[in-house]
DNA sequence: CAATTATTATTCACATACAAAATATAACAT
DNA sequence: ATGTTATATTTTGTATGTGAATAATAATTG
């Protein structure tokens, strides 16, 4: 276990690091293929099939706090790919609804995500890739909380 | 191939809530315990076994760009865990030294490392971590860059 | 019904990262 | 030596995320 010690002491910033690269890859693949970035990519891929939904719907449906939520449909706003609306029993609330341009771009997403899982599960078989996704679905889970 | 599909399609997107929530608790954990966030603990991490390595050194060594390089060191030299020194025959370059409380605090990081490293790789066989290494070290090196 | 508590979303201040451009210096070539 | 090219870092402008505090409204409770 000498090695593996050397190891699991990295995995955490290993994590960090693969993320970092990705992410940076991604959003230049997303900005130069369609025009958006990797967050507004998702929230659209997300608001596909949940148009309409409350802000507070988004962000824990994309795995974000209430404020990046609320960030992000800004902007997105600002660009034309979603407009808010009211909720009628509910003034609290808001709604988010795809624009045209939104929905239209939202099959792109699909498209280029797709490429780029491709891309990142080549190289490894079904059973392998299995257990990555039952990695990777613990952490945005938070199994591990209870180990801390 | 129906369900793989509709997964597969996620894979991305898996990645960075996976992300995103570690990265969350991870500072929450760090800034409770030792005062610091993940990426200057990451930093720091790196620093106690390159100390006095350039800024560049530091970026490639965490897997940064330059500009998130230089604002890391900025903030870190400004709360006291590092200082800035000039390299005696390149006016261009600055090195990066920890500073008594830099490298004090680093012991610590790497002891909290262990602990979110162990908590997150629970559940899991070595065999099967074999291939989560495998898969993020292939991230972090942009193996994925050649299939898109 | 009025007072308290809960919810929904936003604002604020901050840390982080990027790409592109700017600076400064070194190295090289003519 | 001088002009060009390469290198190292910083600056600028934008996007993203966080937690804490605030506002506005809803729901509950006494």
């Amino acid at each position: 276990m000498a090695i593996a010690r050397a190891v699991d002491r990295r995995l955490f910033l290993l994590l960090e690091r693969a993320h970092t690269r990705v992410f940076r890859d991604a959003n230049n693949h997303l900005k130069s293929s369609i025009g958006l970035t990797v967050s507004q990519g998702g929230a659209l891929f997300f608001l596909n099939r949940h148009d309409g939904c409350r802000i507070g719907d988004l962000a824990l449906g994309i795995g974000l706090g209430a404020p990046a939520a609320t960030g992000l449909v800004d902007r997105m706003a600002k660009s034309g790919l979603v407009r808010r609306g009211a909720e009628k029993d509910d003034a609290r609330a808001s709604r988010v609804y795809l624009t045209e341009k939104g929905r239209g771009l939202s099959g792109a997403v699909a498209d280029e995500l797709k490429i780029f899982n491709d891309a990142i599960a080549h190289g490894f078989t079904d059973a392998e890739m299995e257990t990555v996704y039952r990695f990777l679905t613990g952490l945005a889970r938070g199994d591990y909380e209870g180990k801390l």
